[in-house]
DNA sequence: ATAAACCTGAGAGTTAGCTCTAAGTCAAGA
DNA sequence: TCTTGACTTAGAGCTAACTCTCAGGTTTAT
């Protein structure tokens, strides 16, 4: 079972212009081609699509994926590198969660800030506010900004 | 206490050239000039800039970001608006950690995959590996992974 | 007073990752 | 056979967010 460019694209929902500009960056080494020149996609391909995206979400650049696919082509002499990138890869992402978590924390904040805000009419009212009023995972927040400041 | 632009810069970490790019794009509206029109930041700035920061980690266009902050400027009849915003950031942002969850998800059983391969010394270990062998976490996402491919 | 270091805005250049256009080739249905 | 739509490559264009260069003005320390 074979798809052309065009029904692969849907298959993966990567548009056909993506897909070609992939494979002139040289992620899609694997597709083979009828004799007249046009890429025939398999199933099988959707595998190798899957772990691209993936490794475009962790922002992995083109480049490194290139790097990966290639020593996937070259066989089990490149398990080590693969899995030493792979290492990198996930405590990237750690990371990124983690900082996330702290801009979801200043977000939250931020919610509780206008919320009072908006019940007061006025961002004035954060002048007058009592630490007791302030919930206790907001000043928590609050005050780790404060920290952060201080710093400087 | 007045800070020039390299002053400032370092306390935020934050190029000069870049800081004057932001006020380019209008990011920095509430930044005074001596009479000669050299930019004097104040401490209080250092605020306005954990605020800039704090959005552009959750991917906000610098566009979005300086409609907020003339927001700020025109005072408390935008509350409203600004309680929406940080509310769909907030959001935003929670999908983009649950993203990262899934990614992480996948990274973690590369990494098995390619322990298991590097001790076997072939990836074709895996053509032949039993369910049993495989540990119960890393076991779910290689099923959830077959979901999604016959979805297609 | 003068050199060094820093400031200014305008605008050019860079990078990544698409996204599209053009000119031509190929394949399937009426 | 012919039309239509999808395929091909090369290469141009686009957007975001910087990043840097330039020519000139300002500040500060000797």
């Amino acid at each position: 079972m074979y798809y052309t460019i065009g029904e692969f694209a849907k298959k993966v929902n990567i548009s056909p212009h993506t897909l070609r500009f992939y494979a002139k960056e040289g992620l899609l080494p694997f597709v083979e081609r009828s004799e007249s020149g046009i890429r025939m996609f398999k199933d099988e391909d959707f595998e190798w699509l899957m772990i691209i995206e993936c490794l475009k979400k962790t922002g992995m650049p083109i480049k490194d994926i290139k790097t990966f696919i290639d020593w996937i082509m070259e066989g089990d002499s490149t398990i080590d590198k693969r899995l030493d990138m792979f290492k990198k890869q996930k405590e990237a992402v750690e990371k990124q969660i983690a900082q996330l978590q702290e801009t979801l924390e200043l977000l939250k904040y931020k919610c509780w800030y206008y919320e009072t805000a908006k019940n007061a009419g006025t961002c004035a009212v954060h002048n007058t506010i009592k630490l007791e009023d302030i919930p206790e995972d907001i000043r928590l927040v609050k005050e780790r900004l404060k920290k952060i400041h201080s710093l400087y």
